[in-house]
DNA sequence: AACTTTTATTTGTTTTATAAAAAGTAAATA
DNA sequence: TATTTACTTTTTATAAAACAAATAAAAGTT
């Protein structure tokens, strides 16, 4: 069934990221302009050829650090995407990557550099080939893991209200879940610290900071969100 | 940040599936001995390379049919095996799908000639290269999917009584779900049909055989099975 | 200055859904 | 006729979702 491997074709295989972050209450994703022929200066993801002397994810983590300066940061696998005519520029297999980023801590000079931008998810420009389509399935992959862990650790800063939290979800699942209820089944994870201070910013009352514990952060075996 | 095409190395891409079966009450793989060198004659799972003309699905679906006989099986990206030396033999991408089938309808003849064989999953040989845990998770996966979906469409004859249904789902999380429950949680579901046959085989009472409906056929967007 | 309003936040209650356990059923066999 | 077996239905307990109420504190009003 397989042929010897010096008899077999190879082809050219590259790395996608859709990279969200978050920020005033939105979720958002870093795209960037294409500095290369086809579709050169259209919007696009963050992509680039993976070396046959690392990974796929070696390459997805390469390409993320190059142009955000972060290392060590949340990625999942979302999909091959290998239509042999999903990229007129010729035969190229590509492996989505989604990474967890945040806003705050990025190198916004890199950014710049490389004509990146934020753009909410709600509200995109037209991505060249397939890449809206990765973006459609990462929100999804996205959303399962936020339905079964909490998210908010790579998205959200150091402090946080759980209101905050819950917006974060809001924006991820577009729907609004409900205060008390939410509150509840969060706190009930016993994932979360909260500090003496209050963010009053957003309300007469005031709302407690909250941290994430950073002795289980492994993430839970049971659904903590319904979809 | 990219290189232009041609400048680019390319890389041997190949697929391996995870083929599950279902028969006397357990969930199988099939599985067959290596006829090429590195590890020819050891146990691995179903591989073939991709074609530059295909996607990496058309490559699987081409690879089941082979040994199968089988085609419209149901099928599913698993992930991306991608360490540079995971393979003794070269630099080889694995992309990993898995395939439910009814062990009934496949050929047997073919998989005879492939030298292929079932194997329970809770008692697998010894597995070539990474290919353990490509089953692992690939079984992950499919308790994943099974859990949002009634998976028994792929892996049971047509006509089926609900404990058939129940000890699929034994065998694919390792548990026992309990009966009373099991049956009042499918059936809210609206998606089988009873016949008015009754399975006498396991029991005197003899069980009701059920179908299911081929209208909505697409999946539940609720948790069906919380494991 | 004291009182009312407003707002997000937090706590509490009711209703519904799910899981655990128990009881009842049909039909072959002893 | 009693027993056995797996199947099916019912009951009880627990957890989650929907809904409602209370709270704290700043800002506006008399």
């Amino acid at each position: 069934m397989l042929l010897p491997y010096h008899l077999q074709e190879k082809q050219l295989i590259a790395i996608d990221n859709v990279i969200f972050g978050y920020h005033e209450d939105q979720l958002k994703l870093l795209l960037f302009k294409r500095n290369l022929e086809p579709a050169l200066g259209q919007w696009s993801l963050i992509g680039g050829w993976v070396n046959s002397m690392e990974s796929v994810d070696e390459a997805a983590n390469r390409v993320l650090m190059a142009i955000t300066g972060l290392k060590d940061i949340f990625m999942e696998q979302v999909q091959v995407f290998s239509n042999p005519q999903r990229d007129p520029g010729g035969r190229v297999i590509s492996v989505v990557f989604y990474a967890l980023i945040n806003i705050q801590e990025h190198n916004h000079e890199l950014v710049d550099k490389y004509n990146a931008q934020w753009w909410p998810v709600n509200q995109l420009p037209e991505l060249i080939f397939d890449h809206s389509k990765m973006v459609e399935i990462a929100l999804e992959k996205l959303r399962k893991k936020a339905s079964y862990d909490l998210v908010g650790r790579d998205l959200l800063p150091e402090e946080f209200t759980i209101t905050q939290l819950r917006q974060l979800y809001n924006s991820i699942f577009m729907k609004n879940f409900d205060p008390g209820n939410f509150r509840k089944k969060i706190l009930s994870l016993d994932a979360l610290t909260r500090l003496d201070k209050k963010d009053t910013s957003e309300s007469k009352k005031g709302a407690f900071y909250y941290t994430f514990n950073h002795s289980d952060g492994i993430g839970f075996t049971e659904r903590i969100i319904k979809i």
